[in-house]
RNA sequence: GCCCUGGUGGUGGAAUGGUAGACACGCCGGACUUAAAAUCCUGUGGCCCUUGGGCCGUGCGGGUUCAAGUCCCGCCCGGGGUACCA
């Protein structure tokens, strides 16, 4: 008998639940730490082993930080709303509240056995009408407000209005949807229905009709976040373009702070890079031109207002309202047809042609305003309405997307720029353009010879002189398209009043998702929610169709697990000052320009009305990798049942067939279970090299289809909790995406067994000793603190389940069983192995939990030698190695180096040049 | 294309500019055992070599340095993000 994971980890597990060992209340004795994960979407299938792995590691410093004296708060909940249960329902007619429920209850079984630290009293549910209760209040209050750009915060709708009617839009600093121009007088003399739409154009949380991401197999509209490459990314299906009237959120007025505050975040390089490719901003000029027999002018932006005597052809984004007055009537008929091929195409169809060029000529001219060059004015698709102006000053020479379109409509080309210390060149010569902002301005009568930098800045100065123009800063992040045509998500708590939307009160919120009888859209191709019975308010005024998307949900959950049971508010002042923010935030990098940005603008929307103390949610963030499936092959020799073993698979014509992993141990597999596996291989015969099958195997996603799935369950039944903890560490770097290989776990298994024995004797009884420990035993001690406090400290979780290892070995070596020794171990232990170190805390005569006691620390000078190993080296090469006495001044060293009879042999007939003494490391002598 | 990352034994991976390969898996050999399991011990980057040892080694090519896996420059390859953003 020995290490009985089963029993200890069923025992524990209880004892906690009843304890409520984890249990966090607000505590202003102690300093708080909110350690949080990004909660799951409880799918049908469960979790495999790569799920638990960012949950294991903040569950690990959650607990080193509660033994550390922190409050600490780590809650758990479920994403609950979303696509696949909806799907599901359609395929089945079972209610997604039902699936959602089972799933969840599955994935808590799940997790419970892994022995996490949460606080399941503060468990949330998105799809709970008591948490959505304040989605929907939050969305009510972005539809009350507006962005005030010169604040540059969120503002009640209420001084809007009072605004415009005391003086129209004269000097409005109101974030909007476009620029709108009236006065006092013409809004005071609007009624209700008209002052109601103009205050859509500037609510945070509005209503327009937007180009979106129209995915006709889902019959929804998606975010940019949810498509990838022109497809869904669930389930993968095309999305086209479609103009559709939906709610958006303003979060494009919060570019420049979502930006700016990214910069003081603990957040990886990569992470933050990817936020800023996002928002992408860039600077530039807004600048006019004139247009041919036209009053109005043609206002392009442009990063590179220093290449404007190169500009050649100015281009109209195909959707733009200017295309129909600059268009001649010649030309009427050509561009209509360009234009409906353009918008038939989806956003697919148009990348797979992203190099060739497609056009069309308006038959119109603008003015260059600096050189009075004709200009014709083309209409190409490359040029996005949504973005600038939707029209651009095309300048072939130093675009590579207008050189490809000059190029194929045979449009001239002028060179503005040259290649420092090069000459020009003629351009007709080219096959590519000269992008690169690295360069000396020529042919430009006002900037010539001046670096590109110079050039732009002295150009903007001179658009805004001759009063044609400005400086403009331009953001790509686009506004969020809010509304989802859909059954399972949040209903928007809205009502239409002659056609205008209308919030529903505070004390009728929430506002609950009725039954309906089918979850698919109507035969009009209304939302399912249109199937709905009484789905209007008392008065009879119909409730908005669409319901919330997924983000939705997600984007203020972690300030509700600091007050989960509040009624009163989305989370109490008081709970609110003493939790902040979130300490540590760990999840994937699946959702670094998702959920991350939109939670962003939620808690910076949430903070400028004063519901939130803290500008930013998550201060530290941690992706953790992937964890990738193994798979292994069998070989099937073709038209055979026959199957041969990897080493001989090369002398057959074979067929690789994934097996499943589970049947499989070390790449051998288990020739039994393989013919029980399935049927047609009943019959199967196989060529075993040295007796044995082994299979080949690679490094693929982990799914289904591949066989290669893991169940964490699994390795908790056979190996523990605790060595599942350990190992999915142990794997390597937490950041670093690896695959999961079973073998290598009884390493960390081996480990945990050697670990109990250090407590019992060879009968398993406890024999703990209160002798007064050896230096040598202190010594392991607290190097052992000392790493594992470091490497906690600093994520490098797999390196410090290497430091507990050498301690077992190193104390197994010197059969020491000394409680001073190992009661400090056992609490260094518990954060990885919190059962067998909770047994063994109570072996040793505690009764209190091993969580509430106290994490030991390193006395430095019981972790030293008194000598150290000086490697001598010769021109940097290592050649032996002495024993010295720790910090010998250096002139000792080296004398004694010199002194060393082996330096002879490397010096002999040489001469030393130098001598580099580095303290307690390494002499390197330098020699002719 | 652009932006991030990473490239070290058979494998997962260690290594504040200072003895490359910690720790673990696997493998080889051994102990205990009737046997197995479990446990323990020894070896294990490659190439020479009789022992002592020698030479070569962190994707490739240069450089800085007494000293480079680590820093700099130029390539090659993998992973992730993004894509007509003017």
């Amino acid at each position: 008998m020995d290490y009985n994971f089963k029993d200890i980890e069923r025992r524990w597990q209880q004892w906690w639940r009843e304890q409520q060992t984890y249990r966090v209340e607000v505590d202003a004795s102690r300093p708080k730490f909110y350690v949080l994960d990004m909660f799951p979407y409880p799918s049908g299938a469960g979790l495999h082993v790569g799920h638990p792995l960012g949950y294991i590691a903040s569950d690990i410093y959650s607990r080193y930080k509660r033994l550390n004296g922190f409050n600490v708060l780590h809650p758990m909940g479920y994403d609950a709303f979303g696509l696949p249960a909806e799907q599901y329902a359609i395929q089945t007619g079972q209610h997604p509240a039902i699936t959602t429920e089972r799933n969840i209850a599955r994935y808590r079984e799940q997790l419970d056995k892994i022995g996490f630290c949460y606080d399941w009293n503060r468990e949330i549910r998105t799809c709970d009408p008591d948490y959505y209760r304040w989605t929907q209040w939050a969305f009510v209050q972005m539809f009350e407000s507006y962005f005030d750009t010169k604040l540059q915060k969120a503002q009640p709708i209420a001084a809007l209005v009072q605004h415009l009617a005391q003086h129209g839009t004269n000097n409005l600093n109101a974030a909007c949807t476009e620029p709108l121009c009236f006065s006092a007088a013409d809004w005071n003399g609007w009624n209700e229905a008209q002052q109601q739409q103009t205050l859509l154009n500037y609510r945070l949380a509005y209503l327009a009709d937007v180009m979106v991401n129209w995915c006709p197999a889902l019959g929804t509209v998606l975010a940019n976040d949810e498509v990838k490459e022109g497809l869904s990314v669930r389930g993968g299906h095309p999305v086209e373009q479609r103009k559709m009237r939906q709610w958006c959120l303003r979060i494009s007025a919060y570019a420049e702070r979502l930006l700016a505050d990214l910069e003081p975040l603990e957040w990886s390089d990569s992470m933050k890079e990817m936020q800023r490719n996002w928002i992408g901003r860039s600077e530039g000029a807004e600048v006019q031109f004139e247009v041919e027999g036209m009053a109005d002018k043609l206002t392009v932006f442009t990063t590179r207002p220093d290449t404007i005597f190169g500009v050649t052809f100015m281009v109209l984004a195909p959707e733009s309202d200017l295309v129909d007055l600059v268009t001649t009537p010649e030309q009427k008929a050509a561009m209509d047809d360009y234009r409906t091929a353009a918008r038939r195409k989806t956003e697919r169809e148009r990348m797979a042609e992203s190099r060739r060029a497609t056009g069309c000529f308006t038959g119109r001219y603008a003015i260059n305003p600096f050189n009075q060059q004709r200009i014709p004015i083309w209409v190409s698709e490359y040029v996005l309405s949504g973005y600038g102006t939707g029209a651009i000053m095309a300048v072939p020479a130093h675009d590579s997307r207008d050189f490809v379109f000059a190029k194929t409509f045979n449009l001239p080309i002028i060179q503005t720029v040259i290649k420092p210390g090069e000459q020009p060149t003629d351009t007709a010569t080219w096959t590519e353009s000269y992008d690169s902002k690295d360069g000396i301005i020529i042919n430009s009568p006002l900037i010539d010879g001046l670096n590109i930098k110079q050039a732009i800045s002295q150009m903007c100065a001179e658009v805004e002189k001759r009063g044609i123009g400005r400086r403009q800063v331009n953001y790509r992040l686009r506004d969020a398209i809010f509304s989802r045509q859909r059954y399972w998500g949040e209903p928007f708590p809205i009502y239409y009043k002659d056609g205008l939307p209308y919030p529903i009160a505070d004390n009728q919120l929430p506002l609950q998702l009725p039954s309906i009888s089918s979850f698919k859209p109507t035969e009009q191709g209304e939302p399912p929610l249109a199937r709905a019975e009484q789905w209007h308010t008392p008065e009879g005024h119909p409730y908005e169709l669409s319901t919330m998307p997924g983000f939705a949900g997600s984007s203020a959950y972690y300030l509700r697990y600091m007050d989960p049971h509040n009624s009163q508010a989305l989370v109490g002042a008081e709970a609110n000052a003493y939790w902040q923010n979130v300490d540590l935030y760990i999840g994937g990098t699946e959702h670094a320009v998702g959920h991350l940005i939109y939670s962003r603008f939620w808690n910076k929307f949430l903070f400028d009305m004063g519901k939130v103390c803290q500008n930013e949610p998550f201060r530290r963030l941690v992706n953790q990798g992937m964890i990738q499936g193994r798979s292994n092959f069998v070989y099937r020799i073709k038209g055979t049942n026959t199957f041969v073993s990897n080493g001989l698979k090369d002398q057959h014509d074979v067929t690789p067939i994934h097996v499943d992993v589970n049947i499989v141990e070390n790449d051998v597999l288990d020739t039994e279970a393989f013919r029980r596996w399935m049927p047609d291989y009943a019959n199967a015969e196989f060529i075993l090299e040295d007796g044995r099958y082994i299979c080949g195997h690679a490094v693929e996603k982990m799914s289904k289809s591949m066989w290669n799935v893991v169940n964490p369950d699994d390795i908790v039944e056979r190996y523990g909790a605790d060595t599942l903890r350990m190992y999915e560490m142990f794997l390597g770097p937490l950041e670093q995406s690896k695959p999961w290989d079973t073998k290598g776990i009884d390493g960390v298994h081996k480990f945990l067994r050697k670990f109990w024995r250090l407590f019992h004797d060879a009968q398993n009884q406890l024999a703990i000793s209160d002798e007064q420990p050896t230096p040598q035993e202190l010594k392991t001690l607290h190097r052992t603190i000392k790493k594992v406090s470091d490497d906690i400290e600093r994520f490098s979780f797999n390196t410090c389940v290497s430091a507990f290892m050498i301690c077992a070995n190193e104390l197994t070596d010197l059969r020491c069983n000394k409680r001073a020794v190992l009661e400090p171990l056992t609490v260094l232990l518990s954060p990885y192995a919190p059962h067998i170190a909770e047994e063994l805390w109570h072996l040793l005569g505690h009764n209190a939990s091993v969580c509430d006691a106290k994490w030991p620390v390193a006395n430095e000078s019981l972790m030293a030698d008194n000598t150290f190993t000086c490697a001598v080296s010769f021109n940097g090469k290592t050649r032996f190695t002495i024993e010295l006495p720790l910090n010998t001044p250096a002139n000792e060293v080296e004398q004694m180096v010199l002194n060393n009879e082996q330096t002879s042999k490397y010096t002999e007939g040489k001469q030393i040049k130098r001598i580099i003494v580095v303290p307690n490391k390494i002499v390197n002598v330098v020699v002719s």
